[in-house]
DNA sequence: AATGAATGAGCATTCATTCAT
DNA sequence: TATGAATGAATGCTCATTCAT
């Protein structure tokens, strides 16, 4: 049994391809909407409906799910390093940019304790590449003295510890909370906003 | 066509008032094992199977997925209120109880940063509900001038901040990381272990 | 995100455990039906919804696409077998049956040449075992000198070549081209009909 | 927001009316390859991809799935009508060819029972069409008092037939049960092997 | 009161076909 | 003329929930 289409409907424009990373982009910003209101598990179809593409197209850019996501915190990220490269870098600000984005996407706070909720599936290795990432950017500029450099897991214990004290349903609440954890470390934090160069 | 009951048929005998009590612990034995294999996002058809009856009789005892979880929790901060109540109370001992039940059970650690992965779903009602009951324990013994004693919400949110550094595969690696988080909040934890009266 | 159903939405009726084996057989016979008409690979879901019930019914009486071909051709085997056990049976008579079934379902005829279209996957295991159920069945009545035991596969050959040459719109057609197959063959054939007790 | 086309994109060369024949050999010869590994029901993009073209490519060639077998066979059974036209042609060495055929490619086997499996869909015309040289070869070559002469549809019957015995995993178990095939229907059959002038 | 079959919506995934570039 | 992205229907499969027995 085939798959048909019939021939007279109507058929939405085929932007062609220059539509591709526009579409790419959109998936993504869709991506992270979606993830924020209905979390990590939320139906890929989600995603593509509100990206306003074909589910197909999702398909294409991105092979399964994990690469979805891992495109999203990839952003992330990537403001992390960026916050980390900078010519005034320190732990604060980064910490900073590190708790802007944990108080405002939900997939990034999955990202530090990584679904372990949803069993022992020992974390997905996207996410281990990412926070390692994420653990280099901060360690760079770790004092030596500091109280996360005590023990080698400090650091991203914190950060965990962080993130799983971000909750709440608005984002001033979130960051209160994060804020309250970070002091509760010991630790100071600079500006919360996302890092523009 | 009359319809007329089969004679041969095996009929599971009806075992009456008793067997509810008995099914509806096992139900929650049951639901805490298949939350451990499989998250909280396990089939609810899982819980009934290990629990060896029916689906309905899951439905007969809780009307929804949520009822399921709360149980299971139920009997995690019961044991801590048991703790706290205990002759010999005091903070490090419960402190020790209420990390052997986020070390042990993936529900218990899903209450407390209550399912914000999925969403800003504010915290379910149940949630919130056993979450007092687990602060009303500790800050009967949390001393006046104690760290966490600082803010209001210092308390719980080093629970969370706590929840949210266990993570890892094997038990130890969970209690591990639960004492580093401990540590690095200055808080002291009695022996990790279950609450035996 | 949560898999929900309208509650005040109509439900049509739950007939009970009554249905289920009734179910199973009506699951079956639209298979037989549908494979007939669109060949193995018709959709699963055709089959339900031929058989009038919800695809969920299929999944519960037959794991995998798979079982469902099984138990389809389950009943043409027996036939076959229930011939070859007959009082009066002799190989003319039997390959009269088989030859009905090769005749009258397409799917028989998938089973003995099982899907070698598709790719060299070998045959599937359940279609090895039905197939040798088969062999069992004819070698039992094959005479000592018979054309067909010259070769240790020459029986199944045999069979094999018949099943190509069933082609054709029309049972009346098949079953011509089947004759005229086995008289290139220089077997004799009994008449084509199922085997009745 | 004008669009233009960014100068630094890769535009594959147009290559103009020889691309055009480059490209339609290598369709039909990555139809080959995939169809063998794949079975008939190979994605038409897995074509396009082997053959290292657009799938828009195959479309402007191929109107539809069955365009691309057909071009597929086309060449097997050219191969037999000029095996047929050879000087030292006769049956035997023509049946050679076609059994080589049979035993190398998936789709000419389909082609001879047509997807028979797939529902009475009569033989679709092409297959017909085909079909139908391959008998003109066949019969130009069959001689009068031939076991495959008696009946009009004898000839084509039993090339049915051994295209029904040609199953397995590897070729040589094909060439293996096509020659057993043969014998049993009384036919020579010479070398197996492609036909080259 | 328990059983477990049935329902059917929902989500993932694939792929034929079109079409802007 | 070629490319390859986009579309979206079709299909497989899973599971929450209901309900006859």
């Amino acid at each position: 049994m085939t798959q048909h289409s019939v021939p007279g409907e109507q058929r939405p424009a085929n932007e062609g391809r220059k539509a591709a990373a526009r579409n790419r982009a959109a998936l993504v910003a869709a991506a992270r909407d979606v993830y924020s209101e209905y979390g990590l598990d939320a139906p890929l179809s989600a995603i593509a409906r509100r990206a306003g593409v074909g589910q197909g197209v999702l398909y294409r850019h991105f092979p399964d799910r994990e690469a979805v996501a891992s495109a999203v915190l990839e952003e992330n990220v990537r403001q992390i390093e960026e916050a980390a490269a900078a010519e005034d870098a320190d732990l604060p600000r980064i910490l900073g940019v590190l708790t802007w984005h944990l108080t405002e996407s939900a997939a990034f706070i999955g990202l530090l304790h990584a679904d372990e909720a949803d069993g022992p599936s020992s974390v997905p290795p996207y996410a281990q590449a990412l926070s390692e990432r994420v653990e280099r950017a901060l360690r760079a500029h770790l004092p030596d003295g500091h109280r996360l450099a005590a023990a080698d897991d400090d650091l991203m214990i914190a950060v965990a510890m962080v993130s799983g004290a971000v909750t709440g349903p608005t984002r001033e609440q979130r960051e209160r909370r994060a804020r309250a954890a970070w002091r509760l470390l010991g630790a100071e934090v600079g500006p919360v906003r996302p890092f523009a160069r």
